[in-house]
DNA sequence: GCGAAACGTAATCTCATCAGTTACAGTTTA
DNA sequence: TAAACTGTAACTGATGAGATTACGTTTCGC
């Protein structure tokens, strides 16, 4: 597929933790579901359990737990946790200020850029873990 | 700053060509101006080209301009022309078919970004390159 | 206690992507 | 014809991410 699978994977995880409820899921459980490493599914959960949206038991019979109801995660707080914050993707050198435009586009792409993230951080903060799983369900079924 | 600043420049090179009029713009000229190299600006042209935003004239005396005015180019435009069109950010390899949740997932993860960036992409939409030229004479003035 | 089973993390490898650069062939004008 | 452009191709170097190995730490069951 493409770059950034931080996001989809971690919602995957997600997923699966909703699914075992009570019953702790290990990073190597975990990894044969998402076929990939163990350590992959770790570093993600390690990022989710900061944002305080899992919890994780160590030792043996040690495991993973989502630390609140799925009715009460969104896929906002998903991916706030992984994807790390990059400010909006502007010039990489410092555009030339002897030019009107190098002077004045910074903060002006900026509000656009932060505008439109905006909008699609509002569609992914309605969407709950629970109507993910529920339609996971649905779709494995049919 | 971060990653794929190729929206970034790409608006920044709209706003010259805008501010230009019908004097074309050389690709050394705005290379200048953005302060990269001219074959960095040409590549971001050529694809702009390809959308049919932009005319280049060839030869001596040539350069670029704008092939509609700015009031009919929107930032949406822009990013459809210069971003390659990635799908979704899904998992690298396949789930495991053998667990629901990765038989499942991957429609429900495609609606569910699709929706995201449907969002996104209206606010750039609805954003003239004509208003973002007024706002950046605004700040290199004020 | 001991050992097996997990987590947490650092170090490395590989691979893709992208900006930057050089180079050069084709085009147009004066 | 010479100068000034565009349009690409090819190469380099930096950056970032996933995959993997390795190892120290924690905990449970016996
Ligand atoms: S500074 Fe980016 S074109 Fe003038
Ligand atoms: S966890 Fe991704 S396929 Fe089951």
């Amino acid at each position: 597929m493409s770059k950034n699978c931080r996001f989809a994977v971690a919602v995957h995880i997600a997923a699966v933790l909703a699914l075992s409820g009570d019953e702790p899921a290990t990073s190597e459980w975990i990894a044969g579901s998402v076929n990939t490493n163990p350590v992959v599914i770790r570093r993600l959960l390690s990022a989710l359990s900061k944002a305080g949206l899992v919890r994780s038991l160590r030792g043996s019979a040690g495991g993973s737990l989502l630390a609140r109801p799925p009715e009460r995660i969104t896929l906002l707080d998903i991916a706030r946790a992984v994807e790390e914050d990059e400010g909006p993707a502007l010039h990489h050198q410092p555009p030339n200020p002897a030019c009107p435009v190098g002077r004045g586009i910074q903060p002006v792409l900026v509000r656009v850029i932060d505008r439109a993230e905006a909008a699609r951080e509002a569609v992914l903060g309605t969407t709950l873990l629970s109507e993910v799983v529920t339609q996971i369900r649905a779709e494995a079924m049919g």
